[in-house]
DNA sequence: CGGAAGTTGAG
DNA sequence: TCAACTTCC
């Protein structure tokens, strides 16, 4: 008997994982392991692991139509994966294991552990890369070292991927199904617990990789994102991240499907290029380990910030008085997203003009981001704070005024999240009046956007960063 | 994946 | 008066 165990790749289409276990032998189960405790641990948003529990079930229901019987089971943490593993390949008489790679320090962690175990019991182990467009350690420069900067390495990424890029597997298809005989397997109250994901983020969020890959195939055969994508008042970005960050859908797909409607110019396509961002910062948290571990990138990073928790809860409950910071930081509590436009915004706020710490930050959007995906999230917090590779220098500061006329000039996105400024005008609710705000049950700016940004300039120019750790 | 401040030159 | 451009942070 093989034994798929599922991870960060819960789909069926462009799995090798499983595609490789059910080339070998149509006698294959697959095993599902829920980590509430580790979830916690890591931080992340309770409504992430709902999301990918109501991904299990509806896995578990499709890999029931091609023959695969499923098991799942919970366990507090990574590091009760080995003794769990090596019980179910003794019950099920498995003779091979076969999973996706992952490569953040505690997954690695765990899966040299896994694989530890069985080899001891003499069970075949086959692992591959699948959710990144290339494998990391895949683009290096001539020297063997990572690239510091973004731009050159995606010169030589596309270079790579273009000289080489695996298609997509297809879904596994299998005939004369029986599942007669398929008992129930797993911990009953795993079971009850697997919809839990709110209902009113059902809408924005559909269960399913069949629902996430015609959002992904809408997406790609029609958009403007190089035009659109920077205003968060149009639809006009992907909104896949949250099915790419537990693998409903695999970067490799992406591209496949926009290479099928653009050809080959896919590959210097704006999107393509914030796929290739992703690549990009788990390939340095692989080589940077440290990143895994609250540090800055840079070694000398200004890293002392200001101690201010009455500003940190303004900031988290979108109460700064700074419109369009408020309306992306009340759709992430509220959507358990924002858009990316708006996360640079309210980054840059709390890093350069509240100089609160960047960690502070991101482990506010990983509690509360469907997407929330640790070398992402990490990534993008060190480049708002200066500290990162490759980061935004620090004297590059967001107006969140000047962002907000540009980028919601009639102030459509700032109606929808903040309600108290529905009825002012586009031309006043970027920077409401003190009556207007007052009227309106809306807070005074928390704080004086001039003073803040000299403070800030002053601050980091007193401790100065060298330009790559 | 800026912004502020200063300069220039057209109108 | 104000784009458009330059420079510095």
């Amino acid at each position: 008997m093989n034994l798929v165990w599922f991870r960060n790749d819960l789909r069926l289409a462009d799995n090798p994982a499983l595609y490789h276990a059910l080339q070998d032998s149509k006698n294959t189960v697959a095993l599902f392991v829920l980590y509430p405790k580790q979830h916690q641990v890591h931080g992340e948003a309770p409504n992430k692991y709902d999301f990918i529990q109501a991904h299990v079930n509806d896995l578990v229901e499709r890999l029931k139509k091609i023959g695969v019987q499923s098991i799942i089971k919970t366990v507090p943490m990574f590091s009760n994966t080995a003794a769990l593993v090596s019980e179910i390949t003794a019950q099920y008489a498995i003779k091979q294991v076969f999973f996706n790679a992952s490569y953040w320090p505690n997954e690695q962690q765990r899966d040299q552990q896994v694989v530890g175990c069985l080899k001891k019991l003499n069970i075949d182990v086959h692992s591959y890369d699948s959710n990144y467009l290339l494998p990391p350690a895949t683009v290096r420069k001539s020297d063997g070292s990572m690239y510091h900067v973004f731009t050159p390495y995606k010169n030589k990424f596309i270079e790579m991927l273009m000289a080489d890029y695996a298609l997509p597997l297809a879904v596994p298809q299998s005939e004369n199904v029986d599942t007669a005989n398929f008992a129930e397997v797993g911990d009953s109250e795993v079971a009850d617990s697997l919809n839990q994901f709110p209902e009113h983020l059902h809408a924005l969020w559909p269960i399913g990789e069949v629902a996430a890959t015609a959002r992904l195939k809408a997406f790609v055969t029609d958009n403007d994102y190089a035009d659109e994508r920077d205003f968060p008042a149009i639809d006009g970005t992907s909104s896949i991240s949250p099915y790419l960050a537990i693998g409903v859908l695999s970067a490799r797909q992406c591209l496949a499907v926009a290479l099928k409607t653009q050809g080959e110019a896919a590959f210097y396509s704006t999107w393509v290029s914030e796929l290739i961002w992703r690549d990009y910062y788990n390939d340095l948290m692989y080589c940077y380990p440290r990143l895994a571990k609250h540090r800055t990138f840079k070694a000398d990073a200004v890293d002392y910030w200001q101690h201010n928790p009455v500003l940190f809860q303004q900031w988290q409950a979108g109460k700064t008085g700074f419109p369009l910071v408020d309306a992306g930081m009340r759709q992430l509590s509220q959507e358990g997203w924002m858009h990316n436009r708006v996360r640079m915004v309210v980054a840059g706020f709390l890093c350069k003009l509240c100089l609160l710490d960047w960690r502070l930050g991101e482990a506010h959007f990983m509690a509360h981001l469907l997407d929330g995906d640790l070398a992402s999230n990490n990534g993008g917090w060190q480049w708002s704070s200066a500290t990162g590779c490759d980061a935004a220098p620090y004297f590059r500061i967001f107006n969140p005024t000047t962002q907000s006329k540009k980028f919601d000039p009639d102030g459509t996105y700032i109606r929808k999240y903040v309600p108290e400024l529905v009825a002012v005008s586009s031309k006043a609710i970027h920077d409401p009046k003190a009556e207007v705000r007052a009227a309106c049950g809306y807070p005074e700016p928390v704080i004086d956007y001039r003073s803040a940004r000299a403070n800030a300039l002053s601050w980091f120019k007193d401790n100065p960063l060298s330009e790559s750790g």
